[in-house]
DNA sequence: TTGTGTTTTACGACCTCC
DNA sequence: GGAGGTCGTAAAACACAA
């Protein structure tokens, strides 16, 4: 999948990024993290993306009140910190994927190189360029439009699936505010990012839903009775600011690896 | 190279809430 | 009535086996 890709080859990017505490925390925006998402604790929000005043924070640690830190997800490495961005130039450059930035390589990412090993499975079978074919060089934002008729879809850039791949860690219900801040900052509309969430949660959904039926029929022909299904962090525990969430199922049962598995 | 299955955007229908 | 939710689906983009 390729946001494992992406993540993975963002493992060492965002090292002290922080999120803003203010970002979805004012009574009416805040959305209180399940418990699930505790191992979501740890990640941490890009701040070369963050020219916007919810982003700044320099310096400062959010505090997650989300529970414990969470190893697999604090591979955020060091990443750069540009603040100078503004929409359309997200604080993005090739190099925003590489953990490792070799001196002197100004606009081709290390992974162009071929001494630079990739770093997820996925990338074993991707061509290193593919994602300059695929998206055109991010940074300029050209998005690629999928048929003649003017448009049909766009194929979002790495970064963009990135920061809303993040986002939802965060959240898996975007708030307002934190709407039109992704759109500006991504250079998307607010209604695609609306969209997005809307299908990432259904992806979710389809995955929780595979997993569970996997798990019931795992149960079934190992154990004569069937399995208690645990209400901890288990179904229905979702918590969101939407009214309509009781159908959605807990990844909690999954790990961010598991769930971003190739 | 090609056929096929999967994933990713995007939309419409319908529902709920304010 | 508008906004945003899910659900189902279309079609492009993509991955991969044959």
């Amino acid at each position: 999948m390729y946001v494992g890709y992406l993540l993975d080859k963002d493992a060492n990017m965002y090292p002290n990024s922080v999120r803003h505490p203010s970002l979805n925390l004012n009574p009416q925006n805040y959305v209180p993290a399940p418990p699930q998402y505790s191992d979501f604790a740890s990640y941490h929000h890009v701040p070369g993306i963050n020219s916007d005043p919810h982003h700044g924070q320099p310096g400062g640690t959010w505090s997650s009140p989300y529970g414990p830190t969470r190893e697999d997800w604090h591979t955020y490495g060091p990443g750069p910190a540009s603040s100078t961005t503004t929409a359309g130039q997200i604080g993005f450059s090739p190099t925003d994927f590489n953990p490792v930035q070799p001196p002197g390589s100004g606009l081709f990412p290390p992974a162009m190189n071929s001494s630079v090993p990739q770093l997820s499975p996925n990338a074993q079978r991707r061509n290193p360029y593919e994602w300059m074919r695929r998206t055109g060089v991010p940074g300029t934002n050209t998005q690629s439009k999928t048929r003649t008729k003017d448009k049909y879809r766009v194929v979002y850039t790495d970064h963009q699936r990135l920061e809303l791949e993040k986002e939802f860690h965060y959240s898996r219900y975007i708030t307002i505010r934190r709407k039109a801040e992704l759109a500006a900052t991504l250079s998307l509309t607010e209604r695609q990012v609306k969209i997005w969430f809307q299908n990432r949660r259904a992806k979710e959904r389809k995955v929780n839903k595979k997993k569970m039926q996997q798990q019931t029929q795992q149960a079934s022909t190992t154990t004569p009775t069937p399995p208690s299904v645990s209400t901890t962090g288990g179904i229905g525990t979702m918590c969101s600011s939407s009214s309509n969430n009781s159908n959605l199922v807990s990844p909690s049962t999954m790990t961010i690896k598991e769930e971003y598995m190739p």
